[in-house]
DNA sequence: CATAATATGTAACACTTGTTATCGTATCTT
DNA sequence: AAGATACGATAACAAGTGTTACATATTATG
């Protein structure tokens, strides 16, 4: 009865997220995705009501993008948090337009928290290893250094911070230390 | 011979700033600031080569009105740094798209040194008062504590992060402390 | 006061944006 | 195989962008 869909939601998804990636959200035109998706604007519109709706499955996409870096990414530290903190840092120097659309971008939606999982199973592990090494308050032990690294990713995404991967780890050994002994 | 020009640079500079003030920089076109200078398009093309050049000159705007809103700022902590973080940080909650320009922006030209005064006086000043206070490694104490700074104050701008200035000055004295007891 | 020179306003240009109308076409159902 | 119908390409529309051409207004100087 009806002709096949060549072109698919996720299709158009992938199309506008590559875009984001390098050049950021104000790089996604109907023009720009249609063209990387080699397609006309046509397809798009009739997926999604408009560009805005394109741009949060972009965001959730995103979202994903940064779930699925952490998960990968390798575990070496024993200290809390700081596996979680070295990721995000990492995130923010390979990622830069992503990270600012999901961490600093004016259309974020997201709390970090969700962003990071949809709950907050990895930041309660997290808690529970500093339980685990003595610390009397470790949801303010998260938030104080959980500021720190935000800073340091901030600065990384903007040029203003860049420490080698392993500086950036004794930085945060040492930060977490001070932390810890009071 | 000539006629009195009745649009200054100045005027010009100031509607572009009012209107990032509230907008941010996309805010800022050609009819936009003709409006909210009261004239036509006309004037601006006169007094500046292209729109980029006038988002120059509100840039300078913009870090010069941060610098006016150090210098005044109350200054009641004895602890280093940490004047200079409170007004860093209320600075970004009151004025949360010139923020967004100055120190997280696309478009960012200078560093933090360089917005605070063009020069690094203030800081020095800083790291002397850590100096008298034992601190050995007073740029050390800096970096860790700006990088912290910078964190909450990112995470005002971007609503995450909401202490009172009472909570958040008792946080970075908590800091400050964490950081030279080390 | 007349004139020359510059500032400003009006209006246009070329371009890019989101969005939609039209239309040919592929494909599922019968 | 035939027809209904959603799909996708083309092309248009309106709105908004930077920028410029031109006419008008204004002012210092002769």
């Amino acid at each position: 009865m009806a002709r096949k869909e060549s072109i698919t939601k996720q299709m158009i998804i992938d199309a506008a997220y590559n875009i984001a990636r390098t050049e950021g959200m104000q790089g996604i035109t109907a023009r720009n995705v249609a063209e990387q998706a080699n397609c006309s604007t046509q397809p798009i519109f009739r997926t999604f009501q408009n560009m805005e709706e394109l741009m949060d499955g972009v965001y959730e996409r995103a979202a994903l993008a940064f779930q699925e870096f952490y998960r990968m990414y390798p575990r070496t530290e024993k200290f809390p948090f700081c596996n979680l903190g070295l990721a995000y840092i990492a995130f923010a120097k390979e990622e830069k337009e992503l990270f600012r659309i999901l961490f600093v971008g004016e259309k974020k939606k997201k709390s970090f928290y969700e962003v990071l999982n949809g709950n907050t199973e990895n930041v309660r592990t997290e808690i529970q290893i500093a339980t685990a090494q003595g610390c009397k308050n470790p949801s303010g032990l998260f938030m104080k250094l959980w500021i720190f690294i935000h800073g340091a990713a901030c600065m990384t995404m903007t040029g203003d911070y860049d420490l080698s991967d392993e500086e950036t780890k004794e930085l945060l050994q040492n930060i977490c230390r001070s932390f810890m002994s009071v």
